[in-house]
DNA sequence: TATCCTTACGGAATTCGTAAGCATG
DNA sequence: CATGCTTACGAATTCCGTAAGGATA
C-alpha cells in the first residue's frame, strides 16, 4: 500500500470510476492507474471495485471502507504538507475561498483588503460557486474556507460557523407605482413581475417560502446568478427586483430605489464552512477573524473535535 | 513521503531516539533510516529531530506535529489492513489481548473457551502486563483490548469501560486468631505482617487507601505480583493475605479461609479498554460481548466518537 | 574505545509510460 | 468504431543494504 494507490482509488471514485480520467487528474498513465488498482486490491485481498468485464462501475462492500479509510489518510497527508509549509513558510502560501457571488462582490472585498495588507505573500484563490458546489469543493480538500447562506449544513465533515444576518430588499426603478404605498406587502410586490436570484442561491428559499405562506403565487419573470443581473433588468423596467439589501449602493444605483423589506421575509444568515478535520494555516484563522472577529480560533479548533 | 519513513520517524521516537534500535525493530538497515529521516525532512522543508553533532535527542516543536500526523496516518493503515482482513478472512486472524495477572487468571478463562468455541480459527495472543504497560500497549497499536482494574483512564487515545465490580478479601490460614473475632477491622489486621499485591496493581491503590485514611500504618511484610504466591506464602504462615475475592477457590485452596471485607476496603471495578479510532475486527466485538454483555458493538462505536 | 550516525555506492526492486491487444456499449 | 481497461516490456527512478568514515560520550 502506497499513497498513490490511495489516490488513485480516490480519484476514480470521484472521477466516476473512468480510469482514464482518473489518470489525467493525476497526471500519470492510465497504465499505471490500471495497475496500482490491481496491486491494492491482490494486497488487500479484496475486490475494491464492482466490474462489468473491464469497466469499473461502481464500488463494493468492502471497497466504501477501504475509500472511506483512505480519504482520511490522504486527509491527513495533506494535512502534513500544510503543517510543514505553517512551520517552514510562515505567512507566505495559498488561502483558498469557496463562495458564492454575493459574498465575493459585497462581503468580501474590504476583509480580503485588509488581509492582503497584512499578508502581502499569501496567494488568494476564490473559487466562485454555488452553495451546493462549495460544499463539494470543501470536501474535495483543494480549499481551506467556505462561504455561503444556504445549503452547506447537515454534512458531517463540513463545521459551519454563523458570521452575518442580512435581509432581502425590494429595488425598483425611481418611478414605479410601489414607491406610493406605505407599507411594502407581499400581495403588492406580487402585482409586478418580479426578478431575483435563481434556485438554491442566496435566500432565494426564503423569498419562494414568504409568498408560499402567504398563499400567493407570484410571478417570477427572471432570476439571475448575482444582484447586478437583476439591477439591470430591473432598470429596464422589466420587473420588481428582490436582492441582498447589501447588494444595493445607493451612490452607484443611480436609477434605483432600496425598499426596506425585512419584514415580509426570514432573515438570512450567512456561514463560514471549514472541512472537519482539515489542518488550517494560522492565516485561514486571522482571515476568519477579519471576516468575523467572534470566531475565534480556538472557537473553531474546539468545534473540530465536538460532534 | 511515503508509509515507511512515516513508520521510521515513529519508531524513532518509540526507540528513543536511537536509529540503530529503531532499523533493527522495523528490519531493515540503519543507513536507510537514516536517509529516509533526511529525505522526510528535506521534502517537508524542516528538522523533525533535535540534533547534537549526529545524535538525535528529541523532537523539534514541528516535529511533534509532525509525528502526531503520522501515527494518525499509521493508525489509519493498519486500519486499512484490519478492515481487508475483516472481509477477506472474516472468522480467522488474531485476536489480541493486554490484561493483567488477576484478569487472565480469574476472569478470562471462561469467556476465553466460549470464545475459542465460537471462533476457533482465531489465534489468541495475551499480553500479560502491569495497567501502565496496558495503556502503553494499547496506544502502540499492536493489541485489540487491553483489561484492567486501575489506570488505565485519563488518556484521550482510549476508551474505558467498567464491566465488573469486585471487593478484596482477607485470607488467612486454617488456624488463624482473626477467624476467632466476629466483625473484621483494619485495626485488627494491621495487628499482623499483611502479604498483597505489588503498588498499581490489582487495586493496590484502595488498599493503602484504606488504611492511610484509618491513620493506620500497616505493616506490609511482602508483596507480590499475583494471588497465588500472596497465598502460598499466607499458607507458610508468614501473614494475613489480601487478594482479590475471585481469586480464591475453596475447593483448591485446602488450608486456607477467606474473609469478606468488602466494607473495609472500597469496591474495585475492572475495565476493558480500546484505542481510540482503531478499526475492530468483528469477532473483537464478539469477545467483548461474551466478557460483558452490556457492552454492545453499538455501545462502542458510539464511544469512538463522543469525547 | 564502544556506540552511533552519515555518506557513498552498487544492486535489487519498484514505479512509470509507451504501445499493443482486447472488451464494451 | 470510439472509448476504456489490461497486459507486456523496457526505461527511469527509488529503495535498500554493505561498508567505510567520522562524531560523540
Amino acid at each position: 500500500m502506497n499513497f498513490q494507490q490511495l489516490r488513485i482509488i480516490r480519484e476514480t471514485v470521484r472521477r466516476n470510476f473512468n480510469l482514464t480520467e482518473a489518470a489525467q487528474a493525476l497526471l500519470t498513465s492510465q497504465s499505471g492507474v490500471s495497475k496500482h488498482i490491481r496491486d491494492l486490491e491482490e494486497e488487500l485481498g479484496l475486490e475494491i471495485f464492482v466490474r462489468r468485464g473491464k469497466r469499473l462501475l461502481g464500488l463494493t462492500e468492502p471497497g466504501q471502507e477501504v475509500v472511506a479509510v483512505a480519504e482520511r489518510i490522504l486527509l491527513e497527508s495533506e494535512n502534513m504538507m500544510l503543517l510543514s509549509q505553517q512551520f517552514s513558510k510562515r505567512d507566505t502560501g495559498t488561502l483558498s475561498i469557496a463562495t458564492t457571488h454575493t459574498q465575493a462582490r459585497y462581503m468580501l472585498p474590504e476583509v480580503i483588503a485588509k488581509f492582503k495588507a497584512d499578508f502581502p505573500d499569501v496567494r488568494l484563490v476564490l473559487h466562485q460557486a454555488s452553495p451546493k458546489e462549495i460544499a463539494a469543493i470543501l470536501l474535495e480538500g483543494s480549499t481551506d474556507l467556505g462561504i455561503a447562506t444556504d445549503a452547506l449544513e447537515d454534512n458531517a465533515g463540513i463545521i459551519t460557523f454563523p458570521y452575518h444576518r442580512w435581509s432581502h430588499g425590494v429595488v425598483v426603478p425611481k418611478d414605479h407605482p410601489l414607491l406610493t404605498s406605505n407599507t411594502l406587502t407581499l400581495e403588492a410586490i406580487a402585482d409586478y413581475p418580479i426578478i431575483t436570484y435563481d434556485e438554491g442561491l442566496t435566500g432565494r428559499t426564503r423569498i419562494d417560502k414568504a409568498f408560499e405562506r402567504a398563499g400567493i403565487e407570484p410571478d417570477i419573470a427572471m432570476s439571475a446568478l448575482d444582484a447586478d443581473v437583476i439591477k439591470a433588468y430591473v432598470e429596464l423596467g422589466l420587473g420588481v427586483g428582490i436582492i441582498a439589501s447589501m447588494a444595493f449602493n445607493a451612490n452607484r444605483d443611480h436609477g434605483l430605489v432600496l425598499l426596506n423589506s425585512s419584514h415580509l421575509f426570514e432573515e438570512n444568515v450567512s456561514s463560514l464552512a471549514v472541512r472537519r478535520g482539515r489542518f488550517l494555516r494560522s492565516y485561514v484563522y486571522r482571515f476568519i477573524e477579519l471576516l468575523a472577529p467572534e470566531i475565534t480560533e480556538q472557537r473553531v479548533r474546539r468545534a473540530e473535535l465536538g460532534r
